[in-house]
DNA sequence: TGCGATTAAATCGTGTGCGATTAAATTTCT
DNA sequence: AGAAATTTAATCGCACACGATTTAATCGCA
């Protein structure tokens, strides 16, 4: 059993824990967003479905669960809230009865331009350059690419 | 209105996100972490609240609290999930009657060292050096740390 | 053709997270 | 000393997140 940590086997501080670093960091990115997006009417999980979509509309369920690493378990639900709120449409397709599209309605096409604002705002807080933040990014998708890749043992 | 991203003024991809890339790096690391801690009978959030008692044992819960970024409204119900796992013991403090204690009982306190494979296994699984991640749990702090600072504006 | 296997969403139950409010104890200030 | 302000947990309601199951549609194969 590998120490994870330290050469000598004495536990690590909390703060020195990626995990916990993660944990933070995500949870301080939500608490920054929410008011922000709240003043949008969305939440979290709702504008990330919602930028997937501007990228590209009308995709199933099953793909957006893909690209979000979610389940319909937690996506209808989601996904209902949005279709109340007018801002994307969801239909069974013509081909395939099991599946159900999701394409954005009008209103929901029209936040793309106000949610930019956010992601600003967000990056004008964090003071990183572009390199520092692509850097990173990449760096957190090899740690969730490995991570991933590792879960079936 | 600074642009985010892009010289032009053209939307990035999804995948560009830093919030997206941490949103999936701790996802991640929650299924990662799920069916290991499972089997000690803990959840994530728990095996949380756990390091920070094995590291400070008996804290309030506002300590408790500012240590993970939580409130008593998320904690109350976890802790006393594990009060009744027979894994800590909450009870209000003599000098002052608002605060509860929470302290760790016998059988939490054994559970430092079952956890530790948890952490080891990551670490081979991420296939990481120290220094790596040293300072990629560095950059994340400092993300966190200006983000939280930059939030009541 | 038709029946079992597979696939895609939806449903259910539990456990976070958090904004808002409440309740109780302590501190402050006159 | 005593009322008002403050602090600390707890409570409530809503929205994820996910394991497990269910339902409905499609596929595959004899």
């Amino acid at each position: 059993m590998t120490d994870p940590h330290s050469e000598k086997h004495q536990p690590p501080h909390l703060d020195d824990f990626l995990c916990f670093a993660l944990y933070k960091a995500h949870h301080a990115m939500n608490r920054f967003y929410k008011p922000l997006l709240g003043e949008l009417g969305l939440t979290y999980p709702q504008y990330l479905v919602l930028m997937a979509l501007w990228e590209q509309d009308d995709q199933s369920v099953g793909q957006l669960g893909e690209l979000l690493h979610l389940e319909s378990n937690t996506l209808t639900p989601l996904l209902k809230r949005l279709e109340s709120a007018g801002l994307v449409r969801r239909r069974r397709t013509a081909n395939d009865e099991r599946q159900v599209q999701v394409s954005l309605m009008p209103e929901g096409r029209e936040l793309k331009q106000k949610s930019w604002d956010v992601a600003a705002c967000l990056f004008e807080t964090i003071g990183m350059s572009r390199e520092e933040i692509g850097t990173l990014v990449e760096d957190l998708n090899g740690v969730t690419g490995a991570v991933v890749a590792g879960r079936g043992r």
